[in-house]
DNA sequence: GTGAAAGCGCTAACAA
DNA sequence: TTGTTAGCGCTTTCAC
């Protein structure tokens, strides 16, 4: 009645082991997992074999035994994008850190892919997963039914105030450019900015005239521009800035790199100098803009690799059982380049 | 003597669903994978208890059974870049729709973290793995041991003649470029790219000057010009283009989207009308460059996506047994927008 | 100090 | 048609 045999192809059993070591499987279990009371001979010599057979545990059989996999899910719905990846940079790094690997899923914003993957995850027993998202706004909750599996909603949140999620601090980071603004001297601050429906849009305006009104400055309604997320709108926006017969702005918060750029453009085709005549604050520090931008491009940080591993602590909090949940908006920080320039 | 239990938490196991059905558990497993003799009363009795369960077999039993685990590793060293990223986008849904997952793992070219990596990985006892590189250029083999687990090497190649590596057609792509502006009828095509040491720059050069030959056109030395991949360069190299007393070319094809942006902005800020004057090719096809540019720009595209595809599909084979080997280079397209005008 | 064996959850061969 | 059971590779308790 012998089953068929089917083996993990090409790798070593600690039954090999054991028998080259001729000792019993539990004992080699014991020698190199260097738990029990055990003879220091028999301990080198089950080690000795092992290495000159090359074993390697089958973690599969581990976590099957121990209930837990030490793998996560992230689930990213930004493709692969500029948002996403920083995120999945610092969370990777963090639960490598603690040999736990984590499963790349694509959702691409599509509920029946991540649906799809969400199966597949539990699936594969994860013991926590984290979703991030292309912006910040809310989402619906992920359906891990009953499973009791731990979620960290990374750049994404829902309206469940028992979910944990983890977000930049949009609001604070405007403030952070804008103070800076104010300190150099800056007196007529505009800002430039995305669609209005973007949460982030609206935080970071928030920011804006909370940092103005902190610094004694006018909040000039005709001087908070939005549009889209595009260096052409930047241009453009400049054209309608300084276009007109009303006073011109000394420096521009833009709502991201993109915008500022284009913002930087113009300014420069219309022979107005930055940050000389006119200072310009970016949101992003995506480099490949923040840098090419001639000056380069003083801008605010999401900090979002850090993002990433703070959700992979919490996770493995959770997964350990503390109870996490509610918003959290972790710091932006500000990367000085030259665009805004010297106190005046 | 009972073994303390430690269940995986949350979960329903096959045991409980065939209980609940009052069958057997090899009966329920029958059932639920619609294999062998059974009676539709049977089957289907079984299929609603476990949905009633919120049955989800356990992958991690299954994989232990099977003797394959259905995961595959994807190794990056270019961190979460802009070359492996779409890279393992498509990676990921040629293997999603495979049903199999994927471990991504970070190894920004450390040798260490990446051996590392390769070691959990066997541990978790993926099927197959990817490595993907930030440059095409050589480097040293994975070490899998004896282990067997097949390895495709993406945008990457180590220089055993047995192994997998699926790499753009960087020349191919060049000729797509400079035929397309030799067709348009511009004469004196420059060349203006990256650092020499670069496989890259060396196949694309080697491309652009086979086009020419093709189309009849003059080879100028000094119309060749290697530098870094920033704009910065790309403003510079028209500088030296056109600064001198020599006849100054009516096409230039550039080494990557960035030098190709820097060149269209000096273009245009001296006064020369793209495409009018000059046609401007780049490479990279680097979507947030390419279409911010003014005008935008066409570009060659690496599909990078197709090929992270083609390596899923690759992999695949090699794990169900066909052999695969040697350097394979998959074509690249031409994105045409407006910075080569009409026929002339 | 070492060995035997149960059990993690599932599949498949065989018996009934 | 359905039930029983060995076994995938490992850990851990208990007996010796």
């Amino acid at each position: 009645m012998s089953v068929q045999r089917r083996r993990m192809r090409g790798f070593v059993t600690l039954r090999e082991v054991a028998s080259l070591a001729e000792v019993s499987i539990g004992t080699a279990s014991k020698a190199l997992n260097g738990a029990g009371k055990l003879s220091e001979q028999t301990r080198e010599r089950v080690i000795a074999c092992a290495r000159r057979l090359g074993f390697r545990p089958n973690d599969l059989a581990q976590s099957l035994h121990r209930g837990q996999s030490f793998t996560v899910g992230a689930i990213s719905n930004d493709s692969f994008g500029r948002f996403a990846m920083p995120i999945m940079e610092g969370l990777e790094e963090c639960l490598a850190d603690r040999s736990m690997s984590v499963f790349m899923c694509n959702a691409t914003d599509d509920p029946l892919r991540e649906a799809r993957h969400v199966e597949s995850l539990l699936g594969k027993r994860v013991d926590g997963i984290v979703v991030t998202g292309r912006r910040a706004d809310p989402r619906a909750a992920l359906q891990v039914h009953a499973s009791g599996v731990p979620v960290v909603y990374v750049y994404s949140q829902i309206d469940d105030p028992a979910a944990l999620s983890l977000l930049p601090d949009d609001q604070g980071g405007a403030v952070l450019a804008c103070a800076h603004l104010a300190r150099l001297g800056r007196r007529r601050i505009a800002h430039v900015s995305g669609p209005e429906r973007f949460e982030a849009v609206r935080l970071r305006r928030s920011g804006f005239q909370s940092a103005l009104a902190q610094a004694g400055l006018p909040v000039d309604e005709r001087m908070t521009l939005c549009g889209d997320w595009s260096e052409a709108w930047g241009r453009d926006a400049v054209q309608q800035l300084f276009g007109g017969r009303r006073r011109v702005p000394d420096a521009i918060f833009c709502g991201n790199d993109q915008i500022a750029r284009g913002v930087v453009d113009a300014l420069r085709e219309r022979g107005a100098a930055v940050p000389a005549d006119v200072a310009v604050v970016g949101f992003d520090n995506w480099q490949i803009i923040a840098e090419a931008c001639r000056p380069p491009l003083t801008t605010v940080d999401m900090n979002l690799k850090q993002l990433g591993r703070e959700a992979g602590r919490r996770l493995i909090e959770l997964i350990a059982g503390r109870k996490h949940a509610g918003v959290h908006r972790l710091p932006c920080s500000l990367v000085v380049r030259a665009s805004c320039g010297a106190p005046t």
